[in-house]
DNA sequence: TATACCCTAG
DNA sequence: CTAGGGTATA
């Protein structure tokens, strides 16, 4: 039995959209920590990981586990039937045959009730490796968004660099070829410095943090060969990965493995959403932010422990850009060789996206 | 080599947009003076003629002329990728096979370049007529493109009839026939009495110009009977007109011959933007210029030495309007039987239209 | 498949 | 009022 209330159905219908068209059908693995979904892409090149934790939500119960099968396009069209600030309740049986979706009006003089069929998903859990990223970038959700955008009309795939510099985006297309540098600045790393922080857990004290300066290239401040660390929350098995004819993919486990809730996501469950990005207080978080910058805040942040150059395919990032909409910020992990990770973290959960890089650029 | 910039990318994206449509491909010519695109649409209908000044630009180098073959789609896709206020800067060697373009934040944490190919392209330059037109019609950018898009959805084409009264519009259709008269008035006099005046060099002073005022009907002030003298900057050669089964058509030269920057465009050059059409200071001039009506500045000013009524493609008319994002005010320049030129003037040049009449018509 | 128009959302 | 997404068309 699962009955869980949110105060705003825009939540969902936003994570809806931006994952609906990587995968068609995807379980919600429901259990008393919250809500989960991993799904890979069909061609095996992008996973998608969605964590909606229990007390992001008004009212959340959910006995012993379900894996809610869901197809996401049916889903997606029961959601266009809720207003955004509808307070949205979910309710499934343990057989979990039928996914209820009650929509009320925060007036309370509008009650609407979908009951969508469900149906029984193999259970594709990835193991998705727990890996040591090499550069952290963070910026705003809506320069990314716009930098995959341009770059996609030029080109099939984005080579992105982190240098010490800044991040670079390049892409090369038939009619031209472009790049655009994103330098570090002083006020998004003061914006960012502990973005993400508190979601992470044990490790990334700031002083295992190699931080980047801009100003002094040649000399950042606090370089400490550790590994930005990362993903604690998240099983670690299966970490090799089958290298495809273009790109590399995912390697599915096919196994009915819960992905157990692990301590430093009870940890990261009990941060009072603190780092801007809940969709209701968005301006205003972006206002708060941009204290020195105006409009959008440029800029980002860069941590890593050495540089790394990878190249993907800008149709998976445009799609993942979507999920702007649930957050003001967006973090790339990247490491030579290994998928990066698009982590959009909101004030009920995150949404993660892993894309295997395009073998044989860099 | 050529170097320029501008403060806005914006410009040239506007530029592009209403251009693109009409030509693929076209040769921007650049020279000490500045940038010129002359191309025809690919009927032969339609051609516009591009200005840019030298000195419109923050930045502006060029040491010999060059002419940038440029797709104008992949133009259109390359600024795309620069966001309205971002500085930009075009470069091209002297052999000319590759424009680079560098976009700026204001801020300066983003720099965006791209490298865009070009090609030769056989220079169509086009003996524009230097025309004396019969009637010079002032207004409203805006109005101009709603007139042009409300009658386009009544028919094909539209005849535009200048008379002491004022212009008409009249288009016809299958479902319904519809007719705009704009009557002149004292405001709209006012406000473009010496609208591009300046803009035109050497004659055109007030006294020679045939101001017809609305309220006297039978007997217009200051009729003498001189033509309404425009385009000396402009070379005219060429002046015979081909006429096609429809309509009429523009006769390329494909010779390659430099438009010279002739005496009164350098005259224009040093005009201090003063026509109130800067794309900048566009809420403010257009407020500055409504002193008398409101909402959009109603009205026209006619000047004109005979009644004309000529029959154009709606289709190119509304492609023409695009550029009312250059400019508040438009000017159509009308005699029988010969193009009109539909000409938008900002404060970094101008873009002019020409479109043939339909034949057989009035 | 790419582009243009329309509509809706911010 | 502008921009982005969707749809429809070429």
């Amino acid at each position: 039995m699962l009955e869980a209330t949110l105060n705003e159905a825009a939540t969902l219908k936003r994570l809806l959209d931006a994952v609906k068209e990587l995968v068609q059908d995807a379980n919600f693995e429901c259990n008393e920590g919250g809500i989960n979904l991993q799904a890979m892409d069909n061609s095996h090149v992008a996973l998608v990981a969605v964590k909606l934790h229990a007390d992001g939500f008004a009212l959340y119960r959910c006995d012993r586990p379900i894996p809610l099968g869901v197809n996401l396009g049916s889903l997606t069209k029961v959601l266009k039937c809720a207003k955004d600030d509808d307070k949205c309740t979910l309710k499934a049986n343990d057989d979990a045959d039928v996914l209820s979706l009650k929509y009320e009006a925060h007036r309370g003089d509008r009650i609407a009730e979908y009951d969508m069929k469900l149906m029984d998903i193999d259970a594709d859990t990835l193991g998705i490796p727990d890996t040591d990223y090499d550069a952290r970038v963070t910026m705003t959700a809506a320069e990314f968004t716009r930098i995959v955008r341009d770059l996609s009309s030029l080109g099939e795939s984005v080579r992105i660099e982190v240098s010490k510099e800044g991040v670079r985006f390049a892409s090369d297309g038939e009619a031209a070829q472009g790049n655009i540098l994103l330098k570090q600045t002083d006020a998004a790393r003061e914006r960012y410095e502990n973005y993400g922080k508190d979601d992470e857990g044990d490790d990334d004290d700031d002083d295992d943090v190699v931080e980047v300066k801009q100003e002094d290239d040649e000399k950042p401040k606090k370089v400490k060969k550790e590994k930005v660390k990362k993903e604690e929350g998240v099983e670690d098995e299966d970490e090799e990965m089958a290298s495809g004819d273009d790109e590399a993919e995912f390697k599915a486990k096919s196994e009915d493995e819960e992905e157990e809730v692990s301590e430093s996501e009870k940890k990261k469950r009990k941060r009072p959403a603190a780092s801007s990005s809940n969709s209701k207080a968005k301006k205003k978080a972006k206002k708060a932010v941009d204290d020195s910058a105006e409009g959008g805040g440029g800029g980002v942040h860069i941590e890593m422990t050495q540089h790394v150059s990878l190249t993907f395919s800008l149709k998976y990032l445009v799609n993942f850009s979507k999920s702007a909409s649930l957050s003001d910020t967006v973090q790339l992990m990247l490491k030579n060789e290994v998928p990066l990770l698009v982590s959009y973290t909101f004030g009920q959960g995150y949404i993660r996206y892993y894309l295997a890089p395009k073998i044989g650029d860099d």
